[in-house]
RNA sequence: CGGGGAGUGGCGCAGUCUGGUAGCGCACCCGGCUGGGGGCCGGGCGGUCGCAGGUUCAAAUCCUGUCUCCCCGACCA
């Protein structure tokens, strides 16, 4: 391809309003462009390197046995219906000229399972591994960060099929060894960590997290041990307790409402505090979080503790049912007492809130001064321990996720199958999601560099750039014509930089761009006989290759040394 | 949904407080010079100032409404 003749719309300035690297870079070195709030144009730079990545996942999904096939994005109402997901608050609806109800895929459970359920009759025609590239829409409430959160974007979505648990074991194993070599061929740093089941339940999940500052989630990692904060589970190191007393002792802490001035007021380490977070279920139920004064409560483990959603209880709701915001505590309350397990586990006075207005409570010992019901709802923090190691939090993108449905939605969709006892069963599923353009966003947000991405090769908009110094109708300019021809005639992935420019503006357009390879055809080395080679990132930082009949060679032996 | 910010040429911005011919840099077009890190000179094109009402002799500027976009939080099956 020829610089002159591509749609390349490189930016020397930021745009304005972006903050993630990725934004920022895919939009100056002209990868995408945006339409409209979560809405991005893939111009032609860009969309190779989306389709590069996705024919990697195509390879890597085929060869689990894969089957691609190609699903609507517009679908029945009724069919979301089926499955009680036509209330999600995500789901973009419409109606069509008649006026029937239509919905937008988020996801494509229901059609895949619903053509399952019509075709699928026996034991025999399973197992089966369906997949397809398609756009998702998702109403986001709040698309962010260029590519990373958009409102529309192209999934891959595959979905297993088994006859039992066993079968979906085998299933997801298989989409673990696939997803595996998928993100290490794209050349990221990842993670494969344990993740949130939801609300919906499932039997098991992961998801793929590419460690990068612009991600939205957060990762506890120690040797061995990879996991979503959402879901970690670690020991933290124990609490500094004051001396045990006999009884708890009420202590004036006027205007002292949050624990770094409660803390201040009796000098005590805000580990040696109890927070309380009331909460409301949404069935009604009123019930009262307790963690140590220096853990935060995690809602993803609250809410799998309480069985239901749930929200904070209101100033107001706090006021009416326990005492004074900013001096409540589990003692002598109505509501139930959920106990976070580091605070259940050490024995010792501790300081509460005593829920009359200015006051708190010392030497507060669970089960002796207070009923509780023992859980962990608390979120992990960096040093604490697994196996006696300090876990580090990392924030990351999730690239990817891994999903155990069982019946969720083979029952509601009545995918059902006739076993070798001719017993009908439903149909045990799995799905299966990875989104490219958190590939391409997550690749360029961990080997971006101050003049802008360094691809890794696999997924590159091309292998080399050939860039031409000198003006049209020199000796430059032929002989890079003719390395042009010779690299294109030899399938090598070559962008050529022809364009009457000067070298400054060359140069500095093909770092943003960030192809693996720049080859450098000018007076200077032409007079040497040779062209220059440089890596945008690696060990080969420039080298001469002499010109001749070995330069293809020589260049696509150099393209093999490079990450 | 709550809080904050922004809409002026393709991009980045000034002008708004204090109403009076719509500006700057880059990019773009033409000509010339230059040719190994966004170079130089000259000449040009391009904007209903997000939209709709209102006040006024006069509105980018003041008032009312509205739309859009961004950031933080909530949310994220």
């Amino acid at each position: 391809m020829r610089i002159s003749q591509l749609l390349l719309p490189t930016e020397r300035e930021a745009p304005a309003d972006a903050q993630a690297l990725s934004h920022v870079l895919g939009v100056r070195a002209g990868l995408v462009r945006q339409l409209g709030a979560g809405l991005w144009t893939w111009l032609p730079a860009g969309w190779r390197v989306h389709s590069k990545i996705t024919q990697i996942i195509r390879e890597e999904i085929d060869a689990i046995g894969g089957q691609e096939m190609l699903m609507p994005v517009i679908q029945p109402r009724e069919l979301w219906a089926k499955t009680g997901r036509d209330g999600i608050d995500e789901l973009f609806s419409l109606s069509d000229r008649k006026g029937s109800d239509l919905v937008l895929a988020m996801t494509h459970e229901e059609a895949v399972t619903f053509h399952v359920s019509q075709v699928v009759r026996s034991y025999r025609d399973l197992p089966l591994i369906l997949y397809h590239f398609q756009t998702k829409a998702r109403d986001e409430p709040r698309p962010r960060a260029g590519v990373l959160r958009t409102r529309e974007f192209i999934m891959k979505d595959s979905y297993s099929f088994d006859r039992d648990q066993d079968g979906l074991e085998h299933s997801y194993q298989l989409h673990i060894q696939a997803y595996d070599r998928i993100f290490e061929r794209c050349g990221l740093e990842w993670y494969r960590v344990e993740a949130d089941v939801g609300v919906m339940g499932g039997s098991g999940a992961h998801e793929y997290m590419a460690p990068c500052p612009a991600g939205e989630n957060e990762v506890a990692l120690a040797p061995g041990y990879a996991t979503n904060v959402e879901v970690a589970s670690a020991t933290p190191p124990p609490a500094d307790l004051p001396a045990r007393l006999d009884a708890p002792a009420e202590v004036e802490t006027p205007g002292a409402k949050t624990i770094e001035q409660v803390g201040a007021a009796l000098s005590l380490p805000p580990s040696a505090l109890l927070k309380a977070f009331p909460v409301v279920t949404d069935s009604g139920r009123a019930v009262m979080a307790v963690v140590r004064g220096d853990h935060r409560v995690n809602e993803f483990k609250l809410r799998a503790v309480l069985g239901e959603q749930f929200h904070p209880a209101s100033e107001e709701q706090i006021s009416d049912l326990i005492g004074p915001p900013g001096f409540i505590g589990p003692v002598a309350t109505e509501l139930d007492v959920l106990l976070d397990l580091a605070v259940a586990e050490q024995p010792g006075g501790w300081v509460c809130g005593a829920n009359r207005p200015d006051l708190h409570l010392l030497g507060v010992e669970p089960g002796r001064d207070f009923d509780f019901e023992a859980a962990d709802i608390r979120s992990v923090e960096a040093g604490d321990l697994v196996d006696g190691q300090p876990i580090r939090i990392e924030t990351a993108i999730e690239v990817g996720n891994i999903f155990k449905l069982g019946t969720r939605y083979s029952e509601p969709l009545g995918a059902v199958f006739l076993d070798q006892d001719g017993c009908e069963q439903p149909i045990v599923m799995g799905s299966y999601g990875i989104g490219p353009a958190r590939i391409a966003a997550a690749a360029i947000e961990q080997n971006a560099d101050e003049a802008g991405i360094a691809w890794p090769r696999a997924i590159a908009p091309w292998q080399v750039e050939l860039v031409v110094l000198g003006k049209p109708g020199t000796a430059e300019r032929d002989a890079a014509e003719s390395l042009y021809a010779e690299l294109q005639d030899a399938g090598v992935d070559v962008l050529f930089d022809d364009r009457d420019a000067g070298p400054g503006e060359k140069f500095t357009d093909a770092e943003l761009l960030g192809c693996p390879l720049r080859l450098t055809i000018g007076k200077r080395s032409l007079e040497s006989g040779s062209l220059e080679a440089q890596a945008r990132r690696g060990q080969v930082e420039l080298a001469a290759v002499k010109l001749g009949d070995g330069t293809v060679a020589a260049v696509r032996e150099l393209l093999t040394t490079l990450p």
